[in-house]
DNA sequence: GCGCCATACCTCGACATTCTATGGCATAGA
DNA sequence: TCTATGCCATAGAATGTCGAGGTATGGCGC
């Protein structure tokens, strides 16, 4: 059975580790990780494909740089990132509290 | 944007709508949408392959009877969907604890 | 210098879930 | 008789996620 840990609600994970600072895609997937207390540890073939479609879609902004000779691409929250981190937030709130409801009906 | 909505979690509202008597499928169907405030409104097309699946997978067992001269399709828990409700019911507090854990960070 | 590991990026194909669309039939009411 | 509603169902497509695989660098021990 897919999506049993994870389910559907990556974007806004990953637009709420980029929240405070931008990361490079290896630091984003740690972030989660850790951040989750280990709940949330996404393959790479996940989070990647995940930041690129984030791209595109005018919510992440990206930039090579280099650090140690290693090349790294940084991803950050554009404007439109934020508008979008606020209401897929708000988002989650009225679904959890939709499936609490039927949980406790 | 499919998924947008529901995300992953049909199996465990289903599951939680036939936890106090059976159902049957346009009933639940209507059984979610009440209890969760309207907020999930699912389509059939969505909610009778799950039932299948659900069934295939032993968690519901289903029989048809006459209500009215009706042919009804009567849904509900086995013991091992019993199980699977409660399991599925402290994963989705584990995950949604996560997010939570996330978003705060 | 060599092998190994961790870091770091990426793509591809497969798969399950969900949605849209469509069909059917029965019954109640206008 | 027509329409709305209740009720079941399937097919096809879209999407997100995952597993597997590939590349490359730097640091470490030996």
């Amino acid at each position: 059975m897919a999506r049993e840990q994870y389910s559907g609600h990556l974007d806004l994970l990953l637009l709420a580790a980029l929240r405070a600072r931008p990361l490079h895609g290896y630091a984003i997937i740690d972030q989660v990780r850790r951040s989750s207390g280990n709940r949330f540890d996404y393959p790479e073939g996940t989070v990647y494909p995940a930041l690129h479609r984030l791209e595109d879609g005018g919510l992440l902004r990206s930039r090579w740089g280099d650090v140690d000779g290693r090349r790294r691409r940084e991803y950050e929250l554009t404007a439109r990132g934020v508008e979008a981190l606020a209401e897929q937030r708000s988002e989650w709130d009225r679904f959890t509290a939709g499936v609490r409801a039927v949980l406790e009906q």
